[in-house]
DNA sequence: TGCGGTTGATTATCACTGACCTATAAAATA
DNA sequence: TATTTTATAGGTCAGTGATAATCAACCGCA
């Protein structure tokens, strides 16, 4: 027994293993009546555990029959692959390196050339919005961007 | 069994893909009577699930003989594409916003979940890195974003 | 002793309803 | 024919109840 952020994740967790189309749709309310917490504990969850970062959107609606739907990007496990990327990737990178690096994964087949358009858009505009080139930040940027992509 | 809303959006959503000429005719009336419910309850549908911003316009005409039209809208060309994003996006967008904007892009096949996803990761990278929301920041870099997608 | 975890009061949003409002065309009337 | 009346359609808005989101305060362990 971990504690209960820990086991609602896990349950949310096993859930999504069980579904073909990656997406899961839950109420909010009966969770937390199934774990024996109030309603807010399952936002904490799904807020530290389920990101854009990691993997995950979320989508919600209020109201009678209001629902939350999670939804999983990728399924594969590529936990080798990420921490191949991030090693490259590492504290600091410079836009040209971060352009090399996504022109390879695309050769390599693992994204695609709208998605390079999109993290290279994103990349551009943290570098022009600096005065320096600040290489932190691109790579932290990047490292989230191909993180939420290969399923952290 | 979802919920009145949601059938009377699917069934609207159904007749749309049997037709042509990418909109319909109905009677406000009739469609209140055939799903059991008030008029209004057609009204609160429409706006709330075929506004522009998700890809629709309505037409109505009150009196005799009176209709509500819904037309859906296609953007053949890129240009139109673009122009009808930039029009919706504006100078400013909330972070939530823009994820309306994405999911109702998804389900429009305009762009992918892996897709939507980077963008978002994106968006709340800048959400995140000030002390308040910077809307025209967000709107800037969505219009980069999707402006770079719909042209590719 | 700082940070993740937990809680519950408050706020926001959604689905739905119904009373009242406005617009239109056809029929009635002058 | 021109005007008024009537029937019939859709529009608006605020209220109610059911959810979910947020936020700030507290808890507890490494």
């Amino acid at each position: 027994m971990q504690n209960l952020s820990h086991d609602i994740e896990k349950y949310i967790l096993d859930l999504l293993e069980g579904v073909e189309d990656n997406f899961i749709s839950l109420r909010r309310k009966e969770l937390a009546e199934m774990f024996e917490c109030v309603p807010s504990q399952i936002n904490y969850v799904l807020r530290s555990r389920f990101t854009p970062e990691q993997g995950y959107l979320i989508e919600s609606r209020r109201g009678e029959h209001g629902y939350i739907k999670i939804l999983r990007i990728t399924c594969e496990k590529t936990s080798e692959k990420i921490s191949h990327i991030n090693e490259i990737i590492g504290d600091e990178i410079t836009f040209k390196e971060a352009r090399k690096l996504l022109a390879a994964l695309q050769s390599r087949r693992m994204i695609t050339g709208r998605e390079r358009l999109l993290i290279e858009v994103a990349l551009k505009h943290i570098t022009d919005s600096g005065h320096d080139e600040d290489t932190e930040e691109t790579a932290y940027l990047l490292r989230n961007m191909l993180g939420g992509l290969m399923g952290a």
